[in-house]
DNA sequence: TGGTGGATTTCGATC
DNA sequence: GATCGAAGTCCACCA
């Protein structure tokens, strides 16, 4: 990695153009070609980039960066104040927990945590446009599709109204109807779910790894 | 900004919970107190970090980076190659052109791009559940709701189909339809616009900007 | 390889 | 401050 830092101007020009003015910042290259400019604040996000793969031609403090589809990225240097180079090696990556995923499996193995006496018949039942999540029966023997999300928006409960909507014609499926699960739903979307006869239930994420069974509290 | 280049581990616990095992990275600290952990490949995204709120403590070769929703950001340094720190001052910005309200404008300005003939009646035509883009009038005096995205991607056929059925009840809007407008429209979304009766049409945005009148092309 | 959906999304405008 | 929508989104998964 090489890491320089230097008074510049950039621009960008690609899928759209954007300027930077002169000001100090730092250019971070990667191994693999990346190149990013960082200003001192604002989040993880650069100011401008160019991912790879890219060519980077560098003439008298002039770089320019250029993709395969035509993008272009012109750094002009107006005074380095640091360049260094680093080597790092392979990273073995990160570890995650907590993502959706997750959340269906424990769902999945807890369906009661949606609603009381509810049984799993399937995980990522299938339709037209995609699989619902979970089918479920309900005490009365009615089926229920549910929609997990991490969190609830607007949208995820028009995906669910969509499949609903494939799936009602089905006679097998007697009685369907919807709930829209999620750890945090928002107002809106709680409104939009009411409005079409779509319950909603918020779930603990914590709490199900607490109560999941202990098979699953292994991975 | 302070940049350090160490051999590392570091675990995430907030939203999700994450590790990092031991590596050599970059860590850059900003001005803010934004910490990013980065590895010498993939885009511009760290492997790990913490946004602005936040408190650094260091202890002998340990970070701890905590903000006030809870969330921690844990660091063990292992061997540090280089540590150091640079005074960066503000930054002035990006400027962008090309996004969507750009595209928005010229089409305003010029609907006939759209379809022959169309006139515009007015941009954000209020809904109860936002505005649409642009109000029109086709030649046959029938009305036409535009709605416009930099890429045609399924919800936005979504949003433009629940206009018009907020619309569609409104007497006054005699003849009312859709069309649905972007740069690059995917298969799918042309294909779900059709299913609902939605027109679309892909527009070039640097035919556009060559072909909009003078007092348009001086921003 | 292109499409689709998730993200510790980030970021900005608007209410 | 909350919410909503766009992003040069990036990214992984899957057809």
């Amino acid at each position: 990695m090489r890491l320089v830092v230097a008074r510049c101007s950039v621009q960008y020009s690609g899928r759209l153009d954007a300027t930077l003015p002169e000001a100090v910042r730092l250019i971070m290259v990667k191994a693999d070609g990346c190149v990013a400019i960082h200003s001192d604040g604002g989040a993880y996000k650069p100011l401008n980039w160019m991912t790879a793969p890219n060519t980077v031609v560098e003439i008298e403090g002039q770089w320019i960066v250029t993709n395969p589809k035509g993008e272009t990225l012109t750094i002009n240097l107006h005074e380095v104040f640091t360049d260094s180079a680093h080597e790092f090696g392979e990273d073995p990556g990160l570890q995650k927990d907590g993502v959706e995923a997750h959340l269906q499996e424990l769902l999945a193995a807890l369906p009661e945590t949606i609603e009381n006496g509810l049984t799993l018949i399937r995980r990522e039942w299938p339709t037209p446009i995609g699989p619902v999540d979970l089918m479920c029966v309900d005490t009365e023997g009615n089926y229920v599709a549910v929609e997990i999300k991490r969190r609830g928006e607007i949208d995820g409960v028009e995906q669910l109204a969509r499949y609903l909507e494939l799936l009602q014609p089905d006679s097998n499926l007697k009685g369907l109807r919807g709930i829209f699960v999620a750890q945090v739903i928002k107002p809106q979307a709680k409104k939009m779910a009411e409005q079409r006869g779509i319950a909603w239930a918020e779930v603990d994420y914590e709490d199900l790894r607490g109560r999941r069974p202990e098979e699953l509290r292994l991975f």
